[in-house]
DNA sequence: GTCTATAGGCTGATAGAC
DNA sequence: GTCTATCAGCCTATAGAC
């Protein structure tokens, strides 16, 4: 009966998924044009041609991928930042939002490490086409900078452009060495990283 | 006559030096598997099947834009920390090495920053054959900052190995972002990575 | 929905003329 | 040294059976 409202997926919603899980993955690890058709496919467990029965073509899988990676991201942050208590401070905020984003990268799944990593060598239409998203998602990092300097948090004089993009590229770049299991987790990194920014390592 | 000890390049070597150049530059922008041979060569000023009797094969010419590049960079960051007088602090060691790393990737051509960006999606056997070549680089930088933090210039408890990929991530990561002519120049980025990361940016 | 089979286009690489 | 011509292989996408 499809009456029912559907309480499970169906059939076809969890091949698309698996198809998508299968392709972030491989366009996070070889990149988009390096991945083929069939390594999708052999990691979702079917065959190259019945992907179109759920995607027109690999563009499309790319653009439903880079998607997700953005809107995951923001929702995080996002969800983590609001979890805080009224009283917290600015800086409590900008951690929280800052190992929300390296915890979204590094842990929860390859959606948002597949968009950070291939974005810049796209073709230029689908670019243009994500850069709107992800320029809501620099928006709630402007804001939380922004609010910080307003009241006090951080230093009147300071770029906050350059600082964002900074502090970001810094925690994307974890994506090049971040090894699970290695040395250092992801708390560590997050709090290295805010803690020697705003404090300074000076001696 | 041959025997002039060859005050100019041969024929062979600026052909060769064109083909290079165009690769890095498409390799930097498409990345490399997106690169076509033909791309290369239109850049180059010759046919595809020309560029067979300088290298021989695609593979061999990333290798030789990797090798370029890495070189490219150590070598300046190098050139640059010894050009200063003895009497400089490490604070000023640490920002010239800073300065020139960020200059060589966005300013000095296309080899660095092919590298950087094509590095961690390339197969893995060249990636093994150029590990070495970056962890020389990347040593120079762990002598730097633990030299910082032995004269007591970096504070004791700090994470050297975080802290080095956070710096030297947030400025690979300007490739991204970086634009000539933009709003910040190549000299603000530097001055306010390495001043926020010293002193913070707390208020 | 997923399969097999294959069309159609592109690209890395080679061969031989000049 | 560089060209043209071409081969061989691969990969996206389609068609039709089940």
């Amino acid at each position: 009966m499809s009456s029912v409202a559907r309480a499970e997926a169906s059939k076809s919603e969890v091949s698309r998924q698996r198809i998508l899980d299968a392709a972030a993955k491989t366009f996070r690890d070889k990149g988009y044009v390096a991945t083929r058709l069939q390594d999708i496919a052999e990691a979702a467990g079917l065959r190259a041609g019945s992907i179109y029965y759920h995607f027109a073509s690999k563009e499309q899988i790319l653009e439903a991928v880079f998607e997700i990676g953005t809107r995951r991201l923001r929702g995080s942050v996002s969800d983590a930042v609001d979890a805080l208590p009224a009283s917290a401070t600015h800086r409590e905020r900008i951690f929280t939002a800052a190992h929300s984003h390296l915890s979204t990268l590094l842990a929860q799944g390859d959606y948002t490490s597949a968009n950070i990593r291939n974005f810049g060598q796209i073709p230029e239409e689908i670019q243009i086409r994500h850069r709107e998203q992800r320029r809501v998602y620099e928006q709630d990092w402007r804001d939380l900078l922004e609010n910080a300097r307003a009241a006090g948090e951080i230093h009147a004089d300071a770029d906050l452009r350059v600082l964002r993009l900074f502090l970001l590229g810094g925690l994307n770049w974890a994506i090049e060495w971040y090894r699970e299991g290695g040395p250092v987790g992801i708390d560590a990194i997050a709090e290295t990283c805010c803690r020697s920014l705003f404090d300074g390592i000076a001696g």
